[in-house]
DNA sequence: ACCCCGATCGTA
DNA sequence: ACGATCGGGGTT
């Protein structure tokens, strides 16, 4: 397993996004599988948080790439985002499906429950323990084992569709997964 | 200071 | 398919 580096994340996120589809996520003891992705492009794509300029909550996605991008909402859940592209340009990946890998019992004790342990960008989160406080702003491009990981899977058929749960930019067929 | 609504989840 | 849920971002 190779860490992937801060070049990996630094070109166009449409390529990055499906390029993160079977790479393993790995946060602390936890680790899983990407299998569903979503791109959020700057300032032209309505659905992005950063789409009206840099706020006091979206200013990761105008750092530089590799660091990630973690977001509080619904008043209780929080979404999981990989920076993409050059600084000052806004974009990231919505991480929004995972396979556990390793750490599934501890998963399985913060979701409180044994199925559907990460399939979802609020599940996800809850099971590898990330939140805005803890981990917004944070590089998986660094010295720590947090990070990105080729293990030499490859998916076998990438499948794109409109993103869910958003109410614009519903032309952009921008959710990836296999 | 406050209002509105969401890149969701779980169950029906 | 739909309702619960509520913190806080963004604007006033």
């Amino acid at each position: 397993m190779n860490k992937l580096p801060r070049s990996f994340f630094n070109h166009p996120t449409l390529t990055v996004a499906q390029e993160l589809l079977g790479k393993v996520l790995v946060i602390g003891k936890t680790s899983g599988r990407i299998n569903e992705v979503e791109a959020y492009i700057g300032q032209n794509d309505p659905a992005c948080h950063a789409c009206r300029g840099k706020t006091e909550r979206n200013k990761v996605m105008f750092g530089s790439a590799g660091h990630l991008y973690v977001y509080f909402t619904y008043g209780m859940y929080h979404c999981a985002n990989i920076v993409t592209e050059k600084k000052e340009f806004p974009a990231a990946v919505l991480v929004r499906s995972i396979e556990p890998i390793s750490g599934i019992e501890l998963m399985e004790k913060r979701r409180k429950r044994k199925d559907h342990l990460s399939d979802g960008p609020g599940k996800l989160c809850i099971a590898l323990n990330m939140t805005k406080k803890t981990n917004n702003g944070m590089d998986m491009c660094g010295k720590t084992d947090d990070g990105v990981y080729n293990d030499g899977f490859i998916p076998k058929k990438i499948k794109k569709t409109s993103r869910i749960g958003i109410r614009v930019g519903l032309d952009k067929k921008w959710r990836f997964y296999y």
